[in-house]
DNA sequence: GCAAATTTGTCCGTATGTATC
DNA sequence: AGATACATACGGACAAATTTG
């Protein structure tokens, strides 16, 4: 159950990596070995340095690179926990890029929209077989939500319309494609408003497209999906360009 | 051109944030602010520490996240620069998680497989209007290399079928599809060996898959680029679901 | 080639904030 | 409320790597 022990001399020609990355490295042998589960508990600083041989200080800086890939989790005051494994190392990153990028700012959110539009297309030819009835009720649950909280709160809707597409993208089967989806839309919804990009000026349009997805599914008809799709993206795709052509 | 100074009393009810993330948001907004590119300089240690009102130790662990987002880059006795903004993050993110998942080790690679050909499977269509002889003969060359490095060091060949398929995808004018198809080879090829399954076990037949490939896309055949497409992941799958049954 | 200056890497000691019992 | 355990933050000191004169 100990924490794996660092090599008291290293390797006197190759060039050494930084103690920090051992002790990451460690961690995560350690993680790895005792097969422990998002949520476990790690030992405390105090425990590895000693178990590790390393000082607080190098100990704090590996923990700080794993709490940043979402490897590990730190609670104040509470102690060192297994992380979930998510994606927001990469909504970060991306969404840092998306902000960074100057001479072309909406390249970045239009790959974006277009990596998600190729997952809900390759949806269209797996409508037929799997995608039971409850699933359906879920989506149009979506939709129903985003008719109510039209009126009040907006605040609501990018989380129901971010919902609806994780939905709509589960059925694949494929985890992924769905994280990959949902971390795109967080991507878009924190670098948008920062160029201009007005994302929901047409509620009701986005309503309705989203209903007459919902509607193509139920009657099973993989052309009308798709068709449903193209009427969905192309607002957004417009005002892509127009921000792009005020830039 | 001064770093954002840090408010010198935080929010005393709200549940303030740590002071390294305070660290990390000012050193983001500093780099925006001055529209640095990747390689450019970045304030020293101490420079941070004067400017954000911080001590070393917030901010070197500020850096150490921001580090293992690839938004900066630190190099030992020289300074620390703006990073490449790479997939290192979700490589790294990916990877740990494959080798962490404990019931279905081989589910992870199957999502990350089936989304690279998703995403070279959505080029067909684009095949006959958009790409150039050059990237025609590039990809040729990739083959070449392939056939040639056979005999050869064998070590080559992951990194010349990693280029081959980055070039597949790159006529599709969307730099994010690249980079995420690139990031999935490099997290198969890391955690595959631990789970047992061969990634090369017949170069041969792989060259061959290859050599389909660019001959489809020298015909501007898309069916047959389709095709080509579906026998080249065929042993991919095949490898990965003997690797599941026996584990 | 050597030495000095600059910058990051590592360590230690201490004090403070936070959550649990 | 008090006590305990833990993470957060600070400051100083020295080591290692890189560049420059």
């Amino acid at each position: 159950m100990a924490v794996e022990q660092r090599a008291t001399v290293p390797e006197p020609k190759a060039a050494r990596q930084p103690l920090r990355q051992e002790v990451a490295d460690g961690i995560k042998s350690y993680i790895l070995r005792n097969k422990l589960r998002p949520g476990d508990p790690l030992p405390t600083e105090s425990a590895l340095c000693e178990a590790l041989g390393a000082s607080r200080s190098s100990v704090r800086e590996a923990i700080r690179v794993l709490t940043a890939l979402d490897i590990v989790e730190v609670r104040h005051g509470h102690g060192t926990y297994v992380g979930r494994l998510s994606m927001s190392a990469l909504v970060e990153s991306l969404a840092f890029r998306g902000l960074l990028s100057p001479d072309d700012d909406f390249q970045v959110l239009a790959d974006l929209v277009e990596v998600r539009e190729l997952f809900e297309r390759s949806m269209a030819e797996r409508l037929v077989h799997g995608l039971s009835e409850e699933q359906v009720e879920r989506l149009q649950g979506c939709v129903d939500a985003m008719r109510e909280g039209h009126a009040g709160e907006g605040n609501g809707f990018v989380d129901t319309d971010r919902a609806f597409h994780t939905l709509l993208v589960t059925p694949l089967g494929n985890d992924l494609i769905g994280q990959l989806s949902a971390a795109f839309w967080d991507v878009y919804v924190i670098v948008a408003p920062h160029l201009d990009v007005f994302t929901h000026e047409h509620e009701a349009a986005t309503i309705a497209s989203h209903q007459r997805i919902v509607d193509a599914v139920r009657a099973r008809d993989a052309a009308e999906f798709a068709a449903a799709l193209t009427e969905h993206y192309a607002p957004v795709r417009r005002r892509l360009a127009e921000a792009r052509a005020r830039g």
